[in-house]
DNA sequence: CATATGATGGACT
DNA sequence: GTCCATCATATGG
């Protein structure tokens, strides 16, 4: 398995949302690795998007989603922090990371969520980023070494993919742009 | 399992 | 003061 490239993300961000699932995120955390397998993302564009965070033009917050693909942009929603992946071919666009299914340090993620089950465990953005110690501090980072603290390995597997309205926008565009895997019990509800 | 509701804090105007 | 790409909890089946 190989770290995805800067050419991996410098594509349309819709596309590379749905070529993300089954992708392997890894969050290297001091001597620890944890992270699994996306199973759900969400496509947000610039300008033309009315849910997207870029879509009130340049502040200081977002401007890491005026920048080049490859990069971590991290938003805070209400008290959680939200992990995406600037992702476009030009222009402005990235990728929210919704849900992934846990198969690395299981153990240390359990550690930052109190949860009884491992189905509730990263089933949803904030809670993911809870499980794998993500905050502001990482926003900008680059996602394309293997030296990052975060980065995402291909794989070869091969899913049914679903598709449909993005989850809690009060501005939705008339379009699909949200995928997940077909009966992956990891996705958000 | 499903749906409803209130708490929450960062960044905006 | 207002908005928000959310979550945990409580309740009913």
């Amino acid at each position: 398995m190989r770290v995805l490239q800067r050419s991996y993300f410098s594509r349309e961000t819709d596309v590379v949302a749905r070529d993300l699932l089954g992708k392997l995120l890894l969050r290297r955390l001091f001597a620890n690795l944890l992270g699994g397998i996306i199973v759900e993302t969400e496509a947000y564009f610039g300008k033309d998007d009315p849910a997207s965070r870029a879509f009130q033009g340049l502040k200081n917050y977002n401007k890491v989603m005026f920048e080049h693909p490859g990069r971590l942009f991290i938003y805070n929603v209400h008290r959680y922090w939200m992990l995406n992946i600037i992702a476009h071919r030009e222009g402005v666009g990235g990728i929210l990371i919704r849900a992934i299914e846990p198969t690395i340090g299981i153990d240390i993620m359990k550690q930052h969520r109190s949860v009884k089950s491992i189905k509730e465990l990263t089933n949803g953005p904030g809670k993911l980023t809870l499980a794998l110690n993500v905050d502001k501090s990482l926003n900008g980072s680059d996602v394309t070494s293997l030296d990052s603290p975060i980065y995402v390995l291909d794989n070869d597997n091969e899913y049914d993919i679903c598709t449909s309205n993005r989850i809690g926008v009060t501005k939705d565009l008339n379009q699909h742009l949200r995928f997940f895997i077909k009966n992956n019990k990891f996705v958000s509800k």
